[in-house]
DNA sequence: TATTGTTATACTCTATAACTATA
DNA sequence: TATAGTTATAGAGTATAACAATA
């Protein structure tokens, strides 16, 4: 376990918190899109897994199977998204959920809202400097994806499903 | 608005809801220190700003003071930190916030169990690639400090206060 | 009047456990 | 038996509002 591992882990410990706290509060203060975080982040999924089911979006998001039940409860009932039970599908436990027009709408909106924020204070860097805060976060992408929706993909590959 | 500012804003927004939950997970899983994410950064604050106030702490981890003063009730209970009045201070609205002891080894054992955590997983990248993540926070660091803090740290410049 | 800190209260988010339906 | 999804319930975390003490 190298000094640097420790570095940038250190670096993570700090900064990332703080960077959280930002996104949340600008989301909430924005009423227009009225989504929390993994709202957001689920309807952020749903438009590029359309019909996936709650499980598969559970585990991209990180919360359990009852979490996201209720969330979806909520995004359903704001006609942000179907849900709907197929009574000819090949698997008839699965739900099948989409976003509607509307959640695509308020989707786009509050990407550009929450977009527009995080450009204004980046503005302060130069483009060198962005560009490497770019490259960071394609790093570290892969490597926090949870181990549950790692081998759904793999269980995806070979069964076909979704 | 350069495509740049949106890129890196688009993964932020991707990212860090990712990172904050790894954090956050990992937090709760290890039961040893039994500290949120927002008690251990307020710890690392006290140890960096002993005797510091309960406002400077709110301002600093964002959280209003209200909030700030239950987690504080939790910390005194726990006798990680003390809380005092003091009748002799210049100015008797102040409290007095310290680590205790215990305080200074509960941070320092939280600390060190997840940067390792952070480090296994940061171990999947090259060394020039931790640097770059290292680089990444450390510009965005000063970006996402809150705008109350910075007009409390303009503020102790002239006034001298902590 | 303005600010520090506290208490009261309520709401959001999330998890665990127990359940139903399907495989 | 195992998995997808749901409901019930409880706990953590946070905010707003109203308040006390001090400046």
């Amino acid at each position: 376990m190298s000094e640097t591992h420790n570095e940038a882990g250190a670096e993570l410990l700090e900064v990332v918190p703080q960077l959280m706290r930002a996104i949340r509060d600008h989301m909430r203060q924005h009423r227009a899109a009225d989504l929390s975080v993994p709202e957001f982040r689920t309807l952020g999924f749903l438009d590029q897994h359309s019909g996936t089911s709650l499980i598969a979006v559970a585990d991209h998001i990180g919360l359990s199977p009852a979490s996201m039940c209720r969330l979806m409860d909520g995004l359903v009932e704001r006609c942000l998204v179907t849900r709907e039970r197929k009574f000819d599908a090949v698997d008839r436990r699965y739900v099948t959920l989409e976003l509607t027009a509307r959640g695509r709408a308020i989707l786009k909106s509050a990407r550009a809202t929450t977009q527009a924020y995080l450009a204004e204070v980046l503005a302060a860097l130069s483009p060198a400097e962005r560009a490497t805060v770019v490259q960071a976060m394609q790093l570290l992408n892969p490597l926090f994806t949870s181990e549950r929706e790692k081998e759904r993909m793999l269980a995806r590959e070979h069964d076909g499903h979704f």
